[in-house]
DNA sequence: ATTTTTACCGAACGAACGTTCGGTAAATCT
DNA sequence: AGATTTACCGAACGTTCGTTCGGTAAAAAT
């Protein structure tokens, strides 16, 4: 929940001494006008969650806002910039918690699993928000593009270090980016099946795509070749 | 290559005796209209693939294909209509390739490398085609939609199948649904970063994948838990 | 008390959208 | 040869799109 982000232009004219700084991702202080952007902000992520953003309307937006078509673009500029923050709010906040969390261990396996942790947690509560940062990740362009696709890079280069970590600590040999892309694979896809009526929660899936990942990577290649090939 | 699947309106008046079969996605026989319409269907999903279905209109295709407006209306009824059999092809070609080369071997290891290496064959050859079949997926809605589904709960039918004759074989515990959906998380989300001047081959990667998959799921869970938790 | 800023809204703008209409020239059938 | 079907096309239709303009009434600042 509680996508702030702001800074579309909370502050709009240069005047001297205003907030320190506008609120920038969190819900507890803020301005008002803030956590109203935030509240638009959530509906947003489920009509382009629903829709996706090319199929997503702003009179969609403003219906289910109840906010006029007029009255919305007082809190941001353009539709683009509304994906935008949806979309930095939501991997500034992911990236936040698995740095605090992998401070809890060094232990290099358990740091693999923390992060397979954390990404499914934030991805199973924010469904709607996750949804639209894994599958519009082509659709911002220019500037914002350029900025979301840093901070990916950014998520990219922490998850690429606990594995070299890991093959290191291990004495193993096995490509990185392959492991890395891998792992995205397993754990991003599961927007498109996850129905929580059917399955695991988040640790339990945590805890079993972590088995079949590590065990993968982990163990030796040798006495695994035993090519049975009994054909029929 | 060759999109053709035709049957949106090939035969338009019930006369007697013509051709048997009116060309269902092969490319040597078909009429010239067949022909004609899988061009344009390469050119549809070069389209979609770089700008999305939403996104994409039916004037940059028009531009592509450097056929009318209106001309395009010639070989199909609809946008819609375009994704479905763009989709449907896909899908049904890479289904038929899957059981011819699923015939070559009934070693349940052996047949779900085969899965993986014939996936990522097709997926790799036709990547503008298999994104558009993986990314739109929520796309079609009603009776196109309802076709498109079928067919892929066939793809993952099988899949599961292959998975269970595995467990099974080789008489080990694991869930099979959420093998299957973490393996297609790490196969179809190859269309987010495979880059073929950085990256291995269909080949090499389905090896890979495969690798880190099987033993994923074939070592047992037992001689595993060894918790090092060497903390700071 | 008065100016300024905030938080909206109704109505409209021009552009783009998917699709259709009425036609034409060539190919094919009878 | 004449009739019909095919393969298109230019122009338009009605709708929806993202965005903006000109306003208003309340709140905040001076």
């Amino acid at each position: 929940m509680a996508l702030v982000a702001a800074e579309s232009r909370s502050n709009s004219l240069p005047l001297a001494g205003r907030r320190p700084r506008p609120s920038f991702g969190d819900e507890k202080n803020g301005t008002a006008r803030d956590r109203r952007l935030a509240e638009v902000l959530e509906h947003a992520a489920r009509i382009f969650w629903q829709k996706g953003y090319e199929g997503a309307s702003m009179r969609d937006l403003s219906r289910v806002t109840g906010m006029s078509l007029a009255g919305l673009y007082h809190y941001f500029d353009s539709k683009e910039e509304l994906l935008y923050l949806i979309q930095k709010h939501t991997f500034t906040t992911i990236m936040e918690q698995l740095r605090e969390r992998l401070a809890e261990s060094d232990d290099a396996e358990q740091r693999v699993r923390i992060f397979i942790q954390n990404h499914l947690d934030y991805f199973l509560a924010n469904k709607e928000a996750m949804k639209v940062l894994t599958h519009e990740d082509e659709t911002l362009k220019n500037g914002r593009g350029a900025r979301i696709r840093s901070i990916k890079k950014e998520y990219y280069g922490i998850c690429l270090d606990l594995m070299e970590d890991l093959r290191k600590t291990m004495g193993l040999e096995f490509s990185g980016r392959l492991a890395v892309l891998s792992l995205f694979g397993m754990i991003n896809w599961i927007y498109t099946w996850h129905n929580p009526q059917v399955d695991a929660d988040a640790t339990v899936l945590a805890r079993q795509m972590g088995d079949i990942f590590l065990r993968g990577v982990l163990h030796p290649v040798k006495a695994q070749r035993r090519k049975a090939k009994r054909k029929s």
